[in-house]
DNA sequence: CAATCCATATTCATCGGATCAATTGGAGTC
DNA sequence: GACTCCAATTGATCCGATGAATATGGATTG
């Protein structure tokens, strides 16, 4: 095994000795690499990569620390996964952040308290607002869904549920979703599912939180499968 | 931004544009530094980042490539994740793997062919064969335990959710699992979960496996929560 | 001609040192 | 006591050199 790699696994070891705890101060470069016996650039390296992790964190001037290494922070890289396929991956994705966003908001349906209810309800305010205007602003209402997703899953009782779910679907394949709903009728149908969810919130209904968490996350994915000409209102007649 | 974390995005950029495409080779160290403006050290720990990404990959003395990008090596890097918080986190990464591994058996119900049926058949006996040896040989067990699993999920159709899962118990947790289970009473009970799940996937039984694997992954939970004095077969009768 | 072996070139790995830039903390000032 | 400013600390970046592993192409061998 390189040097480098070695030099990784040795600060990762103390991390899990307890060697080294959240948000303490590493030894200076100079110092930590005469004691790893490696030269300055090779310890510059290996941190950087426990950098790229988000195990560790730098400051210029200041020094090296540990973070707080939560499941939240740690899962976050994550996110450019979901990017880098965001052509053929990204109904995996989806898939997976279905299967998950239905549990995890049903598990918020007798979680969430009832002030944080309330800002859901301004969330969904705002957002149908915006969406009323006449040049619509995509960018916040990618924000405003996010916020609101993020929301309800923080309130799951499950910190590794929530990070997962976050990153399921990164920031450019949520961007381009919304992106695509030139159909206005597209943007108030996704405004009405937010609405039946926060609904079976408010009436603490785990049942129906999770079916329609799971259908308005099925829409997304539908609307990306079927690239082109979506059903949606003028559904034709199936047939019987 | 630093140069360091430019650079890092600049060639992710390359990667996502198509400009770099899975298993091509970069430009030398010198050569891409140059072309990036950036000396060769501050390359390098971009190009550190990106290998602990698994992003790229280099080779001494042949050059730096492309990975295949696929999810499932991507979301590798999760598994020290759940290493990292064995002690307390144990619990949350137990329930999003029951959540996600009860939807992934039952989609694989009907996905998984025959003859993997068959291998699943004989990693069964095997399994079995070991535990009723004398002397336990807990590595072979853990070993056998996460080759099913991961032949079941592999067939749900989906290679994100069967990444995902597999990471979700790191191997540090699932060893500990094992290791615990001094009781044969638990091995045995165990290894009765994975027929279950086995045999309600011969039947192409989607409902069945699904809370089958479901009730395997609550097991190994319960089994953790409850540090000690677990109930299992012994249990006293409720009240009622 | 095909296969093998070996010298050499190529390329990443590691090292040591130097300079730049940002932060910190204390000296000095009002 | 609060503020300013400077010097020490520390990470960021650069440069050049050497070591180690691999690939390549030519020579050798059957």
């Amino acid at each position: 095994m390189g040097v480098i790699e070695t030099a990784i696994d040795t600060i990762k070891q103390m991390i899990v000795d307890g060697e080294l705890r959240p948000g303490q101060k590493l030894p200076i470069e100079k110092e930590l690499a005469d004691q790893l016996g490696i030269a300055r650039n090779t310890l510059r390296e290996a941190v950087r990569a426990l950098i790229a992790m988000r195990v560790l964190q730098t400051r210029q001037g200041d020094g090296t620390y540990v973070t707080s290494l939560s499941p939240a922070l740690l899962l976050d890289g994550m996110s450019f996964v979901a990017d880098i396929h965001q052509h053929a991956g990204a109904g995996e994705f989806l898939h997976v952040r279905r299967i998950l966003e239905a549990e995890a908001t049903a598990l918020a349906a007798v979680r969430i308290p009832d002030e944080h209810l309330v800002v859901l309800g301004g969330l969904l305010e705002e957002a149908e607002r915006l969406a009323a205007e006449p040049e619509i602003d995509h960018g916040k209402l990618v924000a405003l869904d996010q916020d609101f997703h993020a929301l309800i899953t923080s309130h799951c009782g499950n910190a590794v549920l929530a990070a997962v779910i976050a990153n399921m679907s990164g920031r450019t394949v949520r961007a381009r979703i919304w992106r695509g709903m030139t159909d206005p009728q597209a943007v108030q149908r996704t405004l009405g599912e937010h609405r039946a969810v926060y609904l079976a919130l408010l009436a603490r209904d785990p049942d129906r939180a999770r079916i329609h968490a799971a259908m308005h996350v099925l829409g997304v994915e539908e609307s990306l499968t079927q690239a082109s000409g979506r059903l949606g209102t003028t559904a034709p007649p199936l047939p019987s």
